[in-house]
RNA sequence: GGCCCGGUAGCUCAGUCGGUAGAGCAGAGGAUUGAAAAUCCUUGUGUCGGUGGUUCGAUUCCGCCCCGGGCCA
């Protein structure tokens, strides 16, 4: 099945012409080589990549937005100090919880960073649940304006007092292509759309149209998804208690203690923090906190699940398979071996 | 043992002055271009505890029974 899934992926985005798919060389001479393992949250991602490393030089870049953040470690799952020690991971402990990251810079740094990786001969495994970011690296984003936190609190203090439905109708004003195209409450969305427009004078979907160059890779690219959800639902539940166990909430008053933290911020809006957070606040009991820590993380799952039926590019290999780890050494050895065309 | 209050969707509950019922949460599906673990959209048939009775018709009224909780003994 793999046999075309390099052109495919290309082909696929759309907003590539098809001119470059069409003429696309099958060679991989110019294309560093790197290895997808995208999954949920709880699939088993990290054990994945360190049996792997048993059998291959491999240095992993992660693709997770969450991981960025320094000092939330328990909440976000991350690798071991020994992991790490055993296995050099990247894009780990970047930005304090203050600070924001975000899809471009994703896709700078893990194209920086594939480069990188390939010039000392190891193989890029890129790992992590973040699936915007990953469609970032290889589609490309539009060339946009980065974020004006002035704009945002401006625009932020302005929705409270009037509700999003009347920025929707102040976006359609200057860009009723993209007004028509999200839904009133889209808060998000809405407010970026207006700070383009503020920022370039001009609409946001009038600089969408093309997105811009992204690295070409030749792929192995693989999603690990369970064949059963309830099993899932289980593994999740018995994490966010381990977490719990860990010390989630003490991470969270000392990060609150520690840093000039709201609970706007998008780390504080994190699984798991945001619950803890208003756990601190006095809201609901421990029990309370369990069950929505759990929801949440169950809901973040189902919308990655979303996302990976979105990518028919992608192999799916059950994480719920005893011989997971195995299956994917395997399909990556047949892969190398096989150099573009392998299947 | 007596009295009172409950028993309605997986959970918490609303409701039907008698015409077989609806919210929140959870769950499911989808979207996804510098916050994406975010943000947003769609989606609710369940012996209305059981059983008799009244009625054209009962989840709704009445009797009895079962199960919770409370008060009195």
């Amino acid at each position: 099945m793999g046999c075309s899934a390099n052109t495919s992926s290309l082909a696929r985005n759309g907003h590539l012409n098809s001119q470059s798919a069409a003429t696309y060389p099958l060679s991989s001479e110019d294309r560093p080589r790197v290895v997808f393992i995208l999954g949920p949250t709880a699939s088993g991602k990290s054990a994945v990549a360190m049996a792997l490393a048993q059998y291959l030089p491999v240095e992993v870049i992660t693709v997770d937005s969450a991981q960025v953040y320094r000092r939330m470690d328990i909440g976000t799952a991350k690798p071991t100090a020994a992991e790490r020690a055993a296995v050099p991971h990247h894009l780990i402990d970047i930005i304090d919880p203050t600070e924001a990251y975000s899809a471009a810079q994703f896709q700078a740094d893990a194209t920086r960073l594939i480069a990188e990786v390939s010039a000392r001969g190891a193989l890029p495994l890129l790992v992590g649940g973040t699936m915007m970011y990953a469609k970032a690296l290889e589609a490309g984003l539009s060339d946009l304006p980065v974020a004006d936190a002035n704009i945002r609190k401006g625009l932020e203090a302005e929705a409270a007092a009037r509700g999003w439905p009347a920025m929707h109708a102040v976006l359609a004003a200057v860009d009723p292509v993209t007004a028509a195209r999200l839904k009133p409450n889209d808060s998000q969305r809405i407010q970026r759309a207006i700070e383009v427009h503020r920022l370039t004078g001009k609409p946001l979907s009038a600089l969408q149209g093309r997105r811009g160059a992204a690295v070409k890779l030749d792929a192995l690219r693989i999603a690990l998804v369970p064949s059963v959800r309830a099993v899932l639902h289980e593994r999740i539940g018995r994490r966010f208690d381990a977490m719990l166990d860990a010390g989630l909430v003490d991470e969270v008053r000392t990060l609150r203690e520690s840093f000039a933290l709201t609970a706007e911020l998008p780390s504080m809006r994190c699984v798991g923090y945001r619950q803890a957070w208003t756990f601190l606040d006095g809201m609901g009991t421990a029990n309370d906190l369990r069950e929505r820590g759990v929801a949440a993380t169950r809901q973040l799952a189902k919308r990655q699940l979303t996302w990976l039926r979105s990518m028919p590019d992608f192999e799916s290999i059950d994480c719920l398979r005893p011989d997971a780890a195995a299956t994917v050494i395997a399909r990556v050895a047949a892969w190398r071996n096989g150099g573009v065309n392998a299947s």
